[in-house]
DNA sequence: TAGAAAAGTGTACGAACGAACACTAATATT
DNA sequence: AATATTAGTGTTCGTTCGTACACTTTTCTA
């Protein structure tokens, strides 16, 4: 059972880089059809319910290999970090070239974020929210954020997560060799994020107003 | 002339109502169908030729309506700013109260932004890129951010945005009688944006580093 | 008041859709 | 070696799609 399985697993592979392809150039995913991912994959229709029942099921299942390989790239990164200084922008300029190298996932993860069917959103609100966590877990790991209590941490955590998900937004619709551009918006994600984290570092849990005011 | 085109105007509007009745019930935008859109407003389908080319000529024209009815909220909302103190936690409550209010209108923006045609999505962020801008000249207006530069005022302004634009995400799929579930992601956002303005508070320009080091 | 203009109707077409069906051919099991 | 299993094929069904065309009906214009 073994070059079966593997030309099984071959061809399914194809269906869900052809609904990726399809999405990268530029259509929806809820408007593909299943003939035409068959026929970009090479496939008669047919074939397609011998590995999925809908669309649908092929979504989830492109959410879970992509989750599975953010993970894997986060998992990663975080072995990696050597100056806490330059924390934001090394992490910054890691993730902004995981994303230009991966558009096609990304793109299909920004689409899903806002349309999609109800089940493929909340798959990937659910991820936006375990990496979210991770990041809670991460900071106070660090010790960075020791003063925060834990609910001003996870709104840290959310921020941050947040404004990374919108620079990604952005950065799959840019042009992949306006490196001038590319710059600019990882530099304004950058400056972004150290606004937030000012904030969080000068934050005082619930106890009395800051001394001074928000006026100068 | 009046009865005419009043007729006209008002079928116009069903259409557009149509789409957005549709896209509110859980379609998304790109995959809505000229026929489904007539029929929901009571027409023929070639009628839809007679006020639009096709989907995309519709979207936009939502686009523009939308953008005028935020434009003036925010003019509005901008008069009725009373406490600088209390101005995060008012504006956030008056705008989330509006979003759940034209719940369908926003359904729609947040699928084109990362969705729908290059036309649409591009119509929307740069309506959002307006909201940014004004947001700058209402701040320095309001001599409330005299001590940072254009950039970074800029940025500041673009994140205050783009927190408010995830949070209307998370608003719209949110169940509109779990006013804890609301309440909680209104105090969320509330908090974010507390951070960035405490940031913003403390920021220097370019010059010397913060004394005080990220770790307290 | 006759007639041009145009909003909305009704029908009709070819193309593409999801899905069911019986089929072939290759592999795994016994 | 005989048999069961299953990935992929090929065809066909009813439906829906966008759109073209000729039409009715209302309203504005000259």
């Amino acid at each position: 059972m073994a070059r079966r399985t593997e030309k099984k697993q071959q061809t399914r592979s194809n269906l869900m880089g052809a609904a990726l392809e399809l999405v990268k150039n530029g259509q929806h995913f809820s408007s593909i059809s299943i003939r035409e991912v068959a026929k970009f994959a090479g496939v008669v229709p047919t074939s397609f319910y011998r590995h999925f029942t809908d669309l649908d099921d092929l979504g989830l299942s492109l959410v879970d290999e992509l989750s599975l390989m953010l993970r894997q790239l986060m998992r990663k990164a975080r072995q990696s970090v050597t100056d806490p200084q330059a924390l934001i922008t090394d992490s910054i300029n890691l993730f902004s070239e995981y994303v230009i190298s991966h558009r096609a996932f990304f793109v299909f993860l920004s689409q899903g974020l806002t349309g999609g069917s109800i089940a493929i959103r909340s798959a990937i609100r659910s991820e936006l929210q375990f990496f979210a966590n991770e990041l809670s877990l991460d900071l106070r790991r660090m010790a960075l954020m020791s003063h925060l209590d834990a609910k001003t941490l996870e709104n840290l955590s959310q921020l941050t997560i947040n404004t990374v998900a919108m620079s990604v937004l952005e950065l799959v619709d840019a042009d992949k060799k306006d490196t001038e551009a590319l710059d600019a918006l990882k530099a304004s994600t950058v400056n972004q994020l150290k606004l937030v984290y000012l904030g969080a570092a000068y934050w005082k849990n619930e106890a009395e107003e800051v001394e001074e005011s928000v006026a100068d």
